[in-house]
DNA sequence: TATTGTTATACTCTATAACTATA
DNA sequence: TATAGTTATAGAGTATAACAATA
């Protein structure tokens, strides 16, 4: 959300960036909210949903941390949306099975989520919808697809 | 950077702006890095540099806290790039005025940020380009303008 | 030895609260 | 009373380390 500088001939394509995600996440955060939904429970659920999946796969396609996904897992359970159960072929391993109270809350909050990006893109001339998604894309798989890792703070054993 | 969803009817606005962001976000970094500046420092650098501004109008521009404005103006002062200066006109008030340096430094930003900007867009075809910009900027200024307020945490007065 | 999931916690980031000096 | 700037720190978020169970 840092303005990056005041030219006027060169767009702040971070600033842009920045901002429009910011505020949609926002956006998408206060509808889910409704349903008591955070975006990592509404991305998990759906992604069970379909598919026999375990956490680290959940994870991976979410991006989150394996950490990350055992609270989102707990959320899940604690509201009643989805179970732990054991893989039938790895023992170390839990499928996320979701409830049919779950099946039922993914299915509004997919709709939750398709009403918010719809709303913003219905913001936009017809034109402009399509190559703006069009180049978000290009970019999201080319230019911008991996970020560049930079340097991280070094971390201690725990006591 | 979680996935919404898996419909492919539905483009995922969320992921496409947070996917972009973050990864030109790391990439601005690391080559503002190069000259020993973050994202923030120099935003201040060349807010600073055309008008004599308080820390707070500075904050104003970038959006920061005026805590985090201190760190950052800490920051610039230890490398020598910016000094503060009494106002003369509110005794309460710091002027943020940037020395020769840090007038070398903030060309030298400016450079890499339109650069890296520049890198991204060029990454495009012509008239993607120009079109999502176009876009960006229309959501920026319209339907995604304005954060929506999530409820915040409570927060217990110190000890 | 490597991997899944878990717990504990170190670390960063951000922003609130409290404070001083001044308006 | 309100504001500019500062300090201290609470709280959230994230991710690393260590571990148990299993591959």
């Amino acid at each position: 959300m840092t303005a990056m500088g005041p030219t006027r001939t060169n767009p702040d394509l971070s600033f842009l960036l920045d901002h429009t995600s910011h505020v949609l996440r926002t956006r998408m955060a206060a509808a889910l909210a409704e349903i008591g939904l955070t975006a990592r429970m509404h991305c998990v659920l759906v992604h069970a949903l379909p598919e026999e999946r375990t956490q680290i796969q959940l994870a991976e396609i979410g991006d989150m941390d394996k950490t990350t996904m055992v609270v989102t897992v707990d959320a899940l359970e604690q509201a009643g949306l989805a179970v732990r159960r054991p893989s039938s072929t790895d023992r170390r391993a839990r499928i996320i099975a979701v409830t049919e109270e779950g099946a039922r809350v993914a299915a509004r909050s997919q709709e939750i989520v398709d009403r918010v990006h719809a709303e913003a893109l219905a913001s936009l001339p017809d034109d402009e919808r399509e190559v703006l998604v069009r180049a978000l894309e290009r970019l999201a798989a080319d230019h911008l697809a991996t970020p560049v890792q930079n340097p991280r703070p070094v971390r201690r054993a725990r006591q």
